[in-house]
DNA sequence: ACCTGAACACCGTTCAAGT
DNA sequence: ACCTGAACACCGTTCAAGT
């Protein structure tokens, strides 16, 4: 056994192996439990011997949003645009909800990795030749914004990042709704809508809102491409901060 | 001079003034410069005093993003919806203009504060107003994601975080460019088209991309009032977990 | 009872001393 | 030349000792 972990030890460590660890180290204990020294502790190696692989923290945590990134399937090229974008960035979103950390990871990075510029490249070119002009794909992918990687914010809950509200009872459950009905009125409103009469045990149904917005999206692109619009800055390119105009 | 530090010192801590004196600190040296400690040191107090006024530094971040929402400007009510909509979320887009660290501390908030809560329920009493169904408004204001605190994630670059990218020869330049082109030529004509012609300086007016989106988003909402939608869940609200119908 | 210095248990990263 | 222990300059927060 000790003779087997001292094999184990000089396997040598590489990029790959320092990346899959992180990779595991966060699904396990979230990212913010991912340190340098827990990670080369997991590796059973010296933390300094990790910064021969990566350069830095942010190094490592590009390395692991790449590791993810590449789990996401390729696409369907013989879809149409609509249903390819679409099953493109379903597939990013098993991904992101299979690694919870993956969303605060990518949200954080300041640097575009060859394999970020890569997934966006295939998204911009699935709407390329779904019939997008350039001009117009630019300003969808920023509209889909980070719905790309498969993931929207959460507006009203975090159910999925382990947070315990505090217990209290039915008498306290009832004071708390009234209050919040006082108090917020619409999102009363909205919540007993969404539970169709009991707001306390309001839950999104996340991938409902995710494929309504990324739907909404689609088709407000898809009209545009159709009665061929083009952006102000692409008709008169000098100008290149525009104040938006409301009669556009 | 003594004298004065002195009687300033006195001034008794609140949550008001650290809660300013953070903001402050955050916009001077950015969100990740904001240490308790430093803060502290800022306030001319020991760290542990700020603990007497929050009971730790979640509750103190949720405190400056409260700050910070306070200075949007309040909802014209006179104003069709779609305008109110626009003017609110653009108020509140100035503000995190304004304070650039906003952005990260509002996506990383898991908690929402009762602040939080009151602009939120006026951006859906604004979409109540204009017609739109609680069922709607719901889904309206998840895909509206971040956008309702004004700002969109950066898709492409970053350049109001202080990066530095290191600075090449035009030869250097041209290579990476033809590189450019052939490993990433969608994302290529976009930047193209997008600086008409020269990709080397190029940079997105964010004010742009965010109203091209936010414009999107509402009028596809608008859209879907005007159709009478419903979501499945309304239809049935038995079912809580709905699978994509692609006939909808 | 209140306040606070020191301490604890961590960080990421540098650097010089060891092989 | 490579590797690594110790050290540096920080963290957020606890806690016991001081007033």
């Amino acid at each position: 056994m000790a003779r087997k972990s001292h094999v184990r030890r000089r396997e040598p460590l590489n990029l790959d192996r320092v990346l899959r660890a992180a990779v595991e180290l966060a699904d396990q204990v979230g990212i913010d439990g991912v340190s340098m020294r827990r990670l080369a502790q997991q590796l059973d190696v010296v933390p300094m011997a990790i910064y021969k692989h990566v350069t830095a923290k942010e190094e490592l945590l590009d390395g692991m949003v790449d590791v993810v990134l590449g789990e996401i399937a390729p696409p369907d090229l013989s879809l149409e645009w609509k249903d390819a974008v679409r099953q493109r960035v379903l597939s990013a979103r098993d991904v992101v909800l299979r690694h919870q950390w993956a969303r605060t990871a990518i949200e954080s990075r300041t640097h575009r990795s060859p394999t970020v510029l890569a997934y966006m490249d295939s998204v911009a070119g699935l709407l390329r030749a779904g019939g997008f002009s350039a001009d117009l794909t630019h300003h969808v992918m920023h509209a889909l914004g980070n719905r790309i990687w498969g993931f929207s914010p959460e507006l009203f809950d975090e159910t999925h990042r382990g947070n315990t509200q505090p217990t209290v009872d039915a008498a306290g459950q009832a004071a708390l709704m009234e209050e919040a009905e006082r108090r917020y009125p619409h999102i009363f409103a909205i919540v007993m809508a969404a539970t169709s009469g009991d707001a306390s045990e309001y839950g999104c149904d996340e991938d409902y809102e995710f494929m309504f917005a990324l739907d909404l999206l689609l088709d407000g692109a898809e009209r545009l491409r159709d009665q061929q619009w083009r952006s102000p800055r692409a008709s008169s390119p000098s100008q290149r901060c525009l104040t938006y105009d409301k009669g556009t």
